[in-house]
Parts: structure tokens; C-alpha cells; sequence
RNA sequence: GCCGGUGUAGCUCAGCUGGCCAGAGCAGCUGAUUUGUAAUCAGCUGGUCGGGGGUUCGAAUCCCUCCACCGGCUCCA
């Protein structure tokens, strides 16, 4: 007999070889069937792996990580059996579970794949899980491995198992399909109950753009079919919020050809909103002691020599730009970091004068491939909301903290409730990837994940995502239909000091190099936009969005009654424009309904008459009648609300 | 940059197994209407079918090439 402890603290003593699944049973029925993989003292296995010694057990669902990832892998297995039925001969790669579904990394030989022949695969996907084929799991030898699938003439296979220790490997069988896996698996594939191929992408066998490019087929998969109706509804979903189908409809923004690909424009509403997000961090960061400085948009390539960058990414860079006379070369300035330090450098410096916050607004250009350009997320033109903070080693888990507060204020204000920070480090076993002493990145290091600690934010660790010059940590938020994405950013410099001798005068009386933090909360306002859009899905808060109010005559009769309410407004700080269209109020309500304008002041005879408006607010409809001056005293209590909160 | 897909008026799209002058809705313009809480009516303008080259008696339609965009990969100071 072993003791199995489940979750709840109760303890069962089963005979060993008892599997998960038959524990599930023993428990219920109904939870049997629900039970996709075990997670044994921590680590997840088949639900039918037999218990050997004293364990934990977690029963795994759907409704765990492990469960869905298991279903989701198992599918992999599925999709590649039935792409094999289909296409005989096509050689398999990887097929790993992903956040949301899973791939086969594909390489088709012949056979030309695209989106029109999903619906078969999706549907040699259910019937073979219909015959509910159980996925077995065999331990083999490296030779047994190495014979089947040089059989099976499986290239990429055999190349997995060369990097394989022999007595580790395992393959898992269903039906008429065996791959090599780790595992682990669901019981069969009747828990499979819908499957959906999403799209298909080129993929570099093994990540590396030396090899072979594969097909990647992405899909995913449900135990039920009411679940994937509801993540097509969400793919929709998606499809509204996109920023770059919104930055069209909204007049937010524009790129033309002519201008280049990555180089958006900024059309007039787009930039009132920018401009407007850009003046809420200017105010909060004057309170923290911020002190606004500008520079140009090149710098002479010595600059960047010296700074390191010409060197590790002057190769990926636009090329520099030279002066017809004297031969001089410039680049576009691809980061504020070397300028700042100039600035610093300008004057001499005391202790007293630390920290020293300098921040800028300063726009950069970044070469970035072609394929890689994306809407406003990824561009080649884009303005960091960026500051350095010079300080002693000191001050540097202060300033950190502080930084990091002035990010939580900005997600409380635009509404991002969920998100987490990743603290990314050194890969240890890679030295040669970054510059800087290691008794310096150990302190570094330490201070970011105290601090961390200490605001109690929820923190993941990434070995090796640190930049090449210091530690950073990067906020991550969950937008209103929880997709992940990486905002603001802290990280800590002690190279840039060292290669710019930037230096102060102690109490001592002694010199010092002082500690640089580069930060941006928004990341890029290009960047920050897009993902406010998709957060809002287009309806920016009052206190943010270009137009809060649109004014709309009844008829063309009171279009000057129409422009002195605005006007009015206008004095109360209020952003209103008038429809002075000859179109019925019908049609006037329905665009602006559309444009997503938080207000909408209808006015005809009676207004006039009164000096009056009637209110109507987006989504909620008719307000009532009231006079200017409560609807702007309303509005604007509306806006301080959300701005003090 | 690489793999695959897409590219027709300002926008959304039809036409695309080659063959009458390339279409629709919305937007725009003109006129009528003077309008009360999600689309008033009528008329008109607008495209060298992404650019270039080729096949053909004839190309939006087939082929080549370049560009841009979309989905990924690689990259991201």
C-alpha cells in the first residue's frame, strides 16, 4: 500500500500501481471523466502512469494549466497523425502545447498545405478521436529509437533523438501514429471533442534561419464544442479591437508608402491623443523630479562608438548619415541614453545634485526588418517616453521603487488591472553576452528583485532576458480580453557610466561614477497607443480621448447656437466640435455613436431658446435636458473622478 | 531578411475557368429637404485594377519581378 495526499490535505491508501485515473474514479465518476493528466509531487504525468511510493496527487482538468496543456499536446499528436493520413510521407519536426493551442512544425515535401485544406485535417481530427484511441507510452532504447524512425525516414526525428541520453526516451503511440515524446498525455483521444486549424507559418527547423524553413501549423483544441464557439467569439473579439483597423476607423493614424513602411503618421486626432497622454506623464513625473531636456535626432557616430552601440548594433542600424564636406557621419539617433549622458557630462557634479532625473520624449529610429513591422507596435520611428536617473549605488533601490510606483499609477489611471513584472537576468552560463563587472550585475541584480519584492508586485525571473548592460525589469499587463503584453520598463546601467567617465564629487570630496536608470513607463507612445486602443477597444477614457462631445443641430437653423455652446465649453476645457452637416440628427447620433464620442449635446429650438442642451451619452443614451454649465460642471467632475482615483 | 497569403475608387468589397466601355454600398461634391435621439431623397464626381516586364488578336484575370500589407519564424539597444 502507498498513501496518496490530494490537494485537500486527505491522504488515500491505494495499492502502488494504482494509476491517477483510477484514484480519480474512486473519487468520482463524473471527475474521471473530466481528468486529463496528474500532477504527482509536482510534476505533471499521464493520468494512467501507475503510483509507485508515497505521492501527492493533483487531479488535472481543464481547468488547470497542466490539463489544458496536456489536451492541447495530446492534439498536436492528433493533428500530426491525421496530416499523415492525408499527406503520406510528410516529415514530422516538433509539436509542443502553446499559451493558447499548439503547433506541428511541418515539413511537407511535396505537398503544398494552405488554409483551404483545414477543414479536412479538422476533420480527420474528430473522427479519429471519436474511435477514442488511447495514447500509449513505451520507454525504448536510443537504438530502437534511431531503427523506427530511420525507417519511417524522419530526418528531424532522428536528428532530436541524436541529442538524447539512451534510457530517457519514450515514445507514446495512439492509433496509428507513434511520435517520439516525453509526454505526458490524456488518456486517449476521445477527450477531444473539438479541434479547429488556425493558421499555417513558416518556421525555422530548430528556431535558426540556417536551416530549413518547415511549415508550422497552429490550432487548437477543446474538450468541448461550446468552448471553442466562445474562443471564436473572442477571435472576433480580437479582430474588432485591432488597433490598426481602429487607428483607421478613428483617424488616429496613417502609414502611406511613400512616407516608408514603419513610419506612421500621425493624423489629428491620433496625435491630441498622444500629445494628451504625453502631458498626464509630464505632470506626474514633475512631481517625482523630473527635469525635461531635448535633444536632436542624430549624433555623430562617435557618439555611439562610445557608447557601445555602434559596436553591437551598428551593423543592424540605418546606415550613417554623412556630411557632404567635411566627411563627418551621423546616425539616427537609435536611443537617448548616450545624449543624456552628455548632459550630465556637461557640468561638473556634486552629490548633492543626485539623483539627477533627466527626461525626453525623444523620438528614435531603429532599423527593424521588414517582416517584423506591425502596425504602431513595431515600427522604425517611434518616441520612448524615456528618462535616465543618475544616482549613487545608493539611491538605486529608491529610485527603482519610485519608478515603479509611477508605472502602478499609470495602469490604475488607463485602467490595467492585471499585470506582472518580469525581472530579467544574466544567463549566468553566457558571459560573453554582456559587458560590466560581475560584482556590479550582482548588485544590480539584487537591488531590482528586492525591490521588486518590497512593492509587492507579482514577479517572474527570466535568466538571460537581461539587456547586455545591465538587469531590467518590464512590466507585463493582460488587456480587457486578456491577451499579454510587455509595457514600461526599469533597467539598471553601470556600463554607460564607465564608457562615458561620467563621474561626481562625493562628500568625500572624492570622484565617483554614478548609477544609471533608463526607464519608460509606456515602452513607445507608439507602442502605449496601439495597446490602448485594443484595451478599450477604441473608447479612450473621457478625460483622454480628442473629441470628448459632439454638438449636434437638430438643423442647420441652430448651427450658431450649436458653435456658442462650443465655444462656451471650450472655456470650461472642454473638447466639443460641432456637426453642422445638413443630415437628421438620426444619422448625426449614429456616426457619432460610431466614432465612439463620449457625449452628444442635441440642439434645436428649445435649447436655444433656454440656453440649454440635451444630453446623451455613448452606449446609455438620452440624459435629460440641462443647462451649459451643469453639463460641463458634470463632465469635468466626470474626468477629475477618473484622474484622482 | 525568410516561408506562406493578400493587393480592384478615400473606406468595405464584387468581378478574377482571359473577351461588350471595370461594378456596388458608404464617403465626397451638387441640389432638394430644415429635420428631435443609431442611416432623408435625387443627381454627379472618382480607379492607367500596387509598380514594372512578359505571354496573347485581346490581361484586373495567366507567368516573371519589385513594393506594400497580413499570418508566422528569426531579431528587438
Amino acid at each position: 500500500m502507498i498513501s496518496i495526499t490530494l490537494p485537500d490535505g486527505s491522504k488515500r491508501n491505494v495499492d502502488s500501481g494504482t494509476t491517477a485515473l483510477q484514484v480519480a474514479l474512486s473519487i468520482s465518476e463524473g471527475l474521471a471523466r473530466n481528468v486529463l493528466a496528474a500532477e504527482v509531487n509536482g510534476e505533471v504525468v499521464d493520468a494512467t502512469r501507475p503510483l509507485t511510493q508515497d505521492s501527492s496527487l493533483k487531479l488535472l482538468t481543464w481547468s488547470d494549466e497542466g490539463g489544458k496543456s496536456t489536451l492541447w499536446h495530446s492534439s498536436a499528436h492528433l493533428m500530426a497523425e491525421s496530416l499523415e493520413a492525408l499527406y503520406p510521407g510528410i516529415k514530422l519536426a516538433i509539436g509542443p502545447p502553446i499559451e493558447n493551442g499548439f503547433y506541428y512544425d511541418i515539413d511537407f515535401i511535396n505537398y503544398s498545405f494552405s488554409q483551404e485544406d483545414f477543414p479536412a485535417v479538422e476533420k480527420k481530427m474528430l473522427e479519429l478521436a471519436r474511435s477514442k484511441n488511447e495514447y500509449i507510452r513505451k520507454e525504448i532504447s536510443k537504438s530502437e529509437a534511431i531503427a523506427y524512425f530511420t525507417h519511417k525516414d524522419d530526418p528531424y526525428k532522428l536528428e532530436l533523438i541524436n541529442d538524447l541520453e539512451d534510457g530517457s526516451i519514450t515514445f507514446y503511440t495512439q492509433g496509428n501514429f507513434t511520435d517520439l515524446c516525453r509526454g505526458p498525455h490524456i488518456p486517449n483521444t476521445g477527450f477531444i471533442k473539438a479541434a479547429k486549424l488556425l493558421n499555417v507559418a513558416g518556421a525555422y527547423w530548430r528556431g535558426d534561419e540556417k536551416n530549413k524553413m518547415l511549415t508550422r501549423v497552429y490550432a487548437i483544441s477543446f474538450p468541448k464544442q461550446s468552448e471553442l464557439d466562445e474562443y471564436l467569439v473572442l477571435l472576433e473579439e480580437a479582430k474588432k479591437r485591432d488597433h490598426r483597423k481602429l487607428g483607421k476607423e478613428l483617424g488616429l493614424f496613417h502609414f502611406s508608402q511613400k512616407v516608408g513602411s514603419g513610419l506612421p503618421l500621425w493624423l489629428p486626432k491620433g496625435a491630441d491623443l498622444r500629445s494628451r497622454l504625453q502631458s498626464f506623464l509630464q505632470t506626474a513625473q514633475k512631481k517625482d523630479g523630473y527635469l525635461p531636456v531635448i535633444t536632436p535626432h542624430i549624433g555623430s557616430k562617435e557618439l555611439y562608438e562610445t557608447s557601445g552601440h555602434w559596436a553591437k548594433y551598428g551593423a543592424d542600424s540605418f546606415r550613417p548619415i554623412e556630411t557632404p564636406q567635411e566627411g563627418e557621419m551621423y546616425m539616427l539617433k537609435p536611443m537617448n541614453c548616450p545624449h543624456h549622458c552628455e548632459i550630465f557630462a556637461s557640468e561638473p557634479r556634486s552629490y548633492r545634485d543626485l539623483p539627477l532625473r533627466l527626461s525626453e520624449f525623444g523620438t528614435v529610429y531603429r532599423y527593424e526588418q521588414s517582416g517584423e513591422l506591425h502596425g504602431l507596435t513595431r515600427v522604425r520611428g517611434f518616441t520612448q517616453d524615456d528618462a535616465h536617473l543618475f544616482c549613487t549605488a545608493d539611491q538605486v533601490k529608491e529610485e527603482v521603487g519610485k519608478v515603479i510606483d509611477l508605472v502602478l499609477y499609470i495602469f490604475k489611471i488607463l485602467d490595467f488591472k492585471d499585470y506582472l513584472a518580469q525581472v530579467s537576468l544574466r544567463d549566468t552560463g553566457n558571459p560573453s553576452k554582456y559587458i560590466g563587472s560581475d560584482a556590479n550585475w550582482e548588485k544590480a541584480e539584487k537591488a531590482i528583485q528586492e525591490v521588486a519584492d518590497e512593492k509587492g508586485l507579482k514577479t517572474v525571473v527570466e535568466l538571460g532576458e537581461a539587456a547586455f548592460y545591465g538587469p531590467k525589469l518590464d512590466f507585463m499587463v493582460r488587456d480587457a480580453i486578456g491577451r499579454k503584453w510587455q509595457l514600461g520598463t526599469v533597467q539598471i546601467d553601470y556600463n554607460l557610466p564607465e564608457r562615458f567617465d561620467l563621474e561626481y564629487t562625493g562628500a568625500d570630496n572624492l570622484k565617483h561614477r554614478p548609477v544609471m536608470i533608463h526607464r519608460a513607463p509606456f515602452g513607445s507612445l507608439e507602442r502605449f497607443v496601439a495597446i490602448l486602443i485594443e484595451h478599450c477597444a477604441g473608447q479612450f477614457p473621457l478625460w483622454l480621448t480628442p473629441e470628448q462631445v459632439r454638438i449636434l443641430p437638430v438643423s442647420e437653423k441652430f448651427n450658431e447656437y450649436a458653435k456658442s455652446v462650443s465655444t462656451e465649453l471650450e472655456n470650461y476645457d472642454i473638447r466639443a466640435l460641432v456637426d453642422e452637416r445638413n443630415e437628421k440628427v438620426g444619422k448625426k447620433i449614429r456616426e457619432a455613436e460610431l466614432e465612439k464620442v463620449p457625449y452628444m449635446l442635441v440642439v434645436g429650438v428649445e435649447e436655444q431658446k433656454n440656453r440649454t442642451v440635451s444630453a446623451r451619452k455613448k452606449g446609455e443614451g438620452d440624459q435629460g435636458v440641462l443647462s451649459i454649465g451643469d453639463f460641463a460642471s458634470r463632465l469635468n467632475r466626470e474626468v477629475e473622478e477618473m484622474l484622482s482615483r
